[in-house]
DNA sequence: ACTTTGCGATACGGGTCCGTCTCGTATCGA
DNA sequence: TCGATACGAGACGGACCCGTATCGCAAAGT
């Protein structure tokens, strides 16, 4: 199916310090720059627009100004490149400051918001939706690094704030969780002319999330 | 560019009382069989979980039992068809009930959460977030009929609850809505593996964002 | 009867893409 | 120096696709 590079033995696309210790490489070195080239490359394609089916090997390679066969020396297909691209994509989670449960939830949907601001994050949060369906391998590297951690974060804070009394307990946990993450998603995710520019607005989506939009000032809570 | 078919001039796609208004037509008619095969196999095709950039032509006209012409004598090109498939396929909205607001936002959240357990809207749901980006005409076309009078759906229950004063009125319209059907549409289009089935879940959603998700029993509302 | 149009099928030119392969050259270890 | 491997460039075969055109036949009007 596709020719074993060399390389493969010590772990594909990784060439970290554990190289040197299973493959004193012999002939010229793999460029580093190349490679740089390559991830550049894809995510200009990714923000200027262009949708997965759109991101051919042939495309991405002269966008990078390398050959083909540099692509796929590195990666047996389209899709093992685009996996490792998806797991370089995004930044790190914002740590736990220690705050109010509020004030953690604010800064989980803050970064959110941030990160819809941000084109190639948004690029891919977009293409992982639909074109992902067809694409498992794709998909479930998306779903694994990417969704899964953030829905884990949001679900400790909202346990947190439940064990802490701040967060209803009769509530399912998923739930809550849903209600606070889902209104920045749609923004950010769904909704493209929906502004994300306002720095309060993670606030004020929390707060009316915690405090209800329903009007009654006191009475009448549990439904 | 295109040949432009005869019955242009009627309408594209249309052949309801009208056709014979505007052409008498001379030769075979068109076959409303042909037609509606067309239109069973890209939703078929759909259901199948086919991506956008795999429903090519050819491939629907073979799914169809049709040859390539008779798609093109139709549609001028693939954008056209699917502009209209996506037109074809959305149920009719929700009619007001005359009920609570809370009433009004559960047949409205429910709805949604009916709508995602069905494949074919599922697919088009998906499709539209990402996909479309390459495809401004076919987005436009899926902005313009089916997400625009949700919209507008969901602001005129809310304004309706605000000026009832059920829903909170220091709020930005537009953020409550967000609140409400946010968490519905994060589960029926974001989330694959996540439950629809239970029938009480829109009305736990409506209500747990009513009554806000946090413990606080009565005080310190205004944040 | 005769024309007009639609039908399914299929051939066609032109295009993009994939993944492999071969050039000539560059850079490493031995 | 020499073999091994990398590099950019691009040719290559095969696949798929688009949109048009052409078959021979079918169904309608005049």
């Amino acid at each position: 199916m596709h020719t074993e590079p060399t390389v493969s033995a010590c772990g594909a696309g990784e060439d970290g310090p554990a190289a040197e210790l299973c493959a004193p490489r012999r002939g010229r070195p793999r460029s580093e720059a190349a490679e740089q080239a390559i991830f550049a490359a894809v995510e200009d394609l990714m923000e200027s627009g262009k949708s997965l089916s759109e991101l051919s090997i042939e495309r991405i390679a002269a966008a990078a100004g390398v050959g083909k066969a540099t692509i796929y020396r590195r990666w047996p297909n389209k899709e093992a490149l685009l996996v490792e691209v998806v797991a370089r994509l995004e930044s790190p989670l914002p740590e736990p400051s220690g705050g109010t449960v509020r004030e953690e939830l604010v800064r989980m949907v803050d970064y959110m918001r941030k990160r819809g601001l941000a084109k190639r994050s948004r690029w891919m949060l977009k293409s992982a939706l639909s074109q992902m369906n067809a694409w498992p391998e794709l998909r479930e590297a998306y779903q694994e690094q990417v969704v899964k951690p953030r829905r884990e974060l949001a679900r400790a804070i909202v346990r947190r704030g439940v064990d802490e009394g701040v967060l209803r307990s009769d509530l399912d946990v998923e739930l809550v969780c849903e209600i606070v993450i889902g209104p920045i998603l749609l923004r950010s995710v769904l909704w493209d002319e929906a502004p994300l520019d306002d720095p309060d607005l993670a606030e004020q989506m929390v707060d009316a999330v915690l405090n209800g939009v329903g009007a009654q000032p006191s009475g009448g809570r549990s439904r």
